[in-house]
RNA sequence: GGGCCAUUAGCUCAAUUGGCAGAGCAGGUGACUCUUAAUCACAAGGUUGAAGGUUCAAGUCCUUCAUGGCCCA
């Protein structure tokens, strides 16, 4: 006996022992194809045609009731779940002997009579079935699923056989990414791929993961956003692309924020930030109607609507609506630092005035906005990579959407002129300078692209888990990734 | 990084003031040919997350650590 087995579990034991005992008898227990011709859910949902003919099935067994020479079980696949009905004086030799031995996990293919029990339930009357896994493991309690939360997200395939709902979390999350990227298809935007491992992290004001290619002996960074390939794109003229794929940021853990997690970004030549908002708000809606069937989604026990028109504030407005300060009227740095001040807030005393107007932002508005609310306006400082406004050079034509205090999306009229994005870039090497690891760094090579001539072009990004939280009601971005970052366990 | 909370059988949970670690499900054996959280009988299952400490006595109190959750930065 090896060391492994010595430490099996005793429950694991025993369906060690009856799988050399199926082994013994010439049965595989771990058979290969079967070529089923009905689901669970199809039976259901077709009883009717389906009543007295024959179905071959497969899928997991979840639970059994034994009486003595009959039995019942039950079988569960993608689309649902299916009694099974065990008789010996119908089954061939001894098969009614393995089903009296079938563990709560094992995975079979069946063949069977559709039929409706006297109690009314819909089920297979099973003439005859093969092993197709079986199960060392057992399964969590059949009544109260798998609560702890830490083995959910470190065994999520435990959690998906016995935990319905994460299924159709799951599910709801690829139909969500299909539909956005109809809508994107259909409306002339090209799909591409650009590089998750970049010599120059840039597009976002975040640190990076940094690793290292061996042949090559180069630093490389996990891309923390694709913002500068795909403008590199429009410079090569593609006009309208979009990637969704992962960003990785190498930042703190939260139920709003994974190490890596999914975006939209997308480009369009020629338009501007106001085409981003009508695409957005027009976007999100109608992907809510498509997989939810409503415009309207409960989140943590609110109602969110989605239905637009959305509201549409300035940075300004909203402060000035939230705190009762007009930063309009105030012009200098100092004046600025004062009225935070005045606020309560303490900030860092190197800020300029659109720091700060952006620190207040975030400390006294972001957490008043629940439905769908676009703002923008943004300082100058806080966007390098964005048009400034053309009335006031200190801001941007920029905007961010809230729902439900969190930053869904971040859009904008993007930054074509190579001579304004160099300052930019050279105030953020400044800023990483004076030690802030977030800053973005020099990129000459997106300069040089820029210097060929970059059409006018509207930007946006998409949080795509966060996005679908709201759609899915789930109040933590873990239960949106199906296998969240976790701290190694040994 | 800081604060608070949690960790007991494979799973879900108990355990009064510090006083013999228990149940249900799952698993085992037996009975039962239409049950559905099947039922009945019997038996089994534990390094109470880890390491120290206090105590006649620790799941319970103290310290450190690990992992996770929530909140904050």
């Amino acid at each position: 006996m090896s060391e492994q087995e010595l430490t099996t579990s005793e429950l694991k034991q025993v369906r060690l022992d009856k799988l050399s005992e199926l082994r013994e008898s010439g049965i595989d227990p771990f058979g290969s194809r079967f070529e089923r011709d009905c689901q669970a859910g199809i039976i259901h949902a077709d009883f009717d045609n389906l009543e007295g003919t024959t179905v071959k099935i497969a899928g997991r067994i979840m639970s059994k009731r034994r009486h003595g020479k009959a039995g019942f079980a039950n079988l569960q696949d993608l689309s649902g779940d299916i009694q099974l009905y065990f008789r010996k004086d119908d089954l061939a030799e001894g098969q009614y002997e393995l089903f009296k031995k079938l563990d709560l996990g094992d995975i079979l293919g069946v063949e069977g009579t559709v039929f409706r029990t006297q109690k009314g339930e819909i089920s297979v009357h099973v003439h005859d079935f093969a092993f197709l896994s079986k199960s060392l493991n057992p399964l969590p309690e059949k009544w109260h699923g798998l609560k702890d939360v830490e083995l959910r997200y470190r065994q999520r395939y435990v959690d998906l056989i016995v935990n319905p709902s994460v299924r159709q979390v799951f599910i709801k999350r690829s139909q969500i990414i299909k539909e956005l990227r109809n809508y994107l298809d259909e409306r002339g935007f090209l799909e591409v791929e650009t590089p998750m491992m970049q010599p120059i992290p840039g597009g976002a004001t975040a640190r990076p993961f940094i690793t290292h290619h061996n042949a090559l002996d180069m630093k490389l960074y996990l891309r923390v956003a694709p913002e500068l390939y795909l403008k590199r794109l429009l410079v090569g003229g593609l006009e309208k692309v979009y990637e969704i794929n992962r960003n990785f940021r190498n930042e703190g853990i939260s139920t709003k924020h994974n190490p890596e997690f999914t975006m939209l970004e997308l480009y369009h030549a020629f338009a501007d930030f106001q085409v981003m908002m009508d695409l957005t708000e027009d976007l999100i809606s109608s992907v809510a109607l498509k997989v939810n069937g409503s415009m309207q989604a409960e989140f943590e026990g609110r109602l969110l609507d989605f239905a637009p028109p959305w509201p549409r504030v300035t940075m300004l407005d909203a402060i000035a609506e939230h705190t009762g300060v007009d930063f309009r009227t105030i012009k200098s740095d100092q004046a600025a630092r004062k009225a935070a001040e005045g606020l309560g807030l303490e900030v860092n005393p190197e800020g300029s005035r659109g720091d700060i107007i952006n620190d207040v932002f975030e400390e006294f508005v972001e957490d008043k906005l629940i439905q769908p609310t676009f703002i923008y306006g943004h300082p100058v400082e806080v966007s390098p990579l964005a048009k400034r406004n053309s009335d006031d050079p200190q801001f941007t034509d920029r905007f961010e959407l809230f729902i439900m205090q969190r930053e869904i999306a971040n859009a904008f009229s993007e930054l074509n002129d190579p001579l304004d994005q160099r300052q930019r870039f050279l105030k953020q090497v400044e800023r990483r300078e004076g030690g802030d690891p977030e800053a973005h760094m020099m990129d000459e090579d997106y300069l040089n692209a820029l210097e060929y001539g970059m059409p006018p072009a509207g930007g946006l990004g998409i949080g795509i888990d966060r996005l679908v939280m709201l759609m899915t009601n789930s109040p933590s971005i873990r239960d949106v990734i199906l296998f969240p970052t976790l701290r190694k366990r040994d």
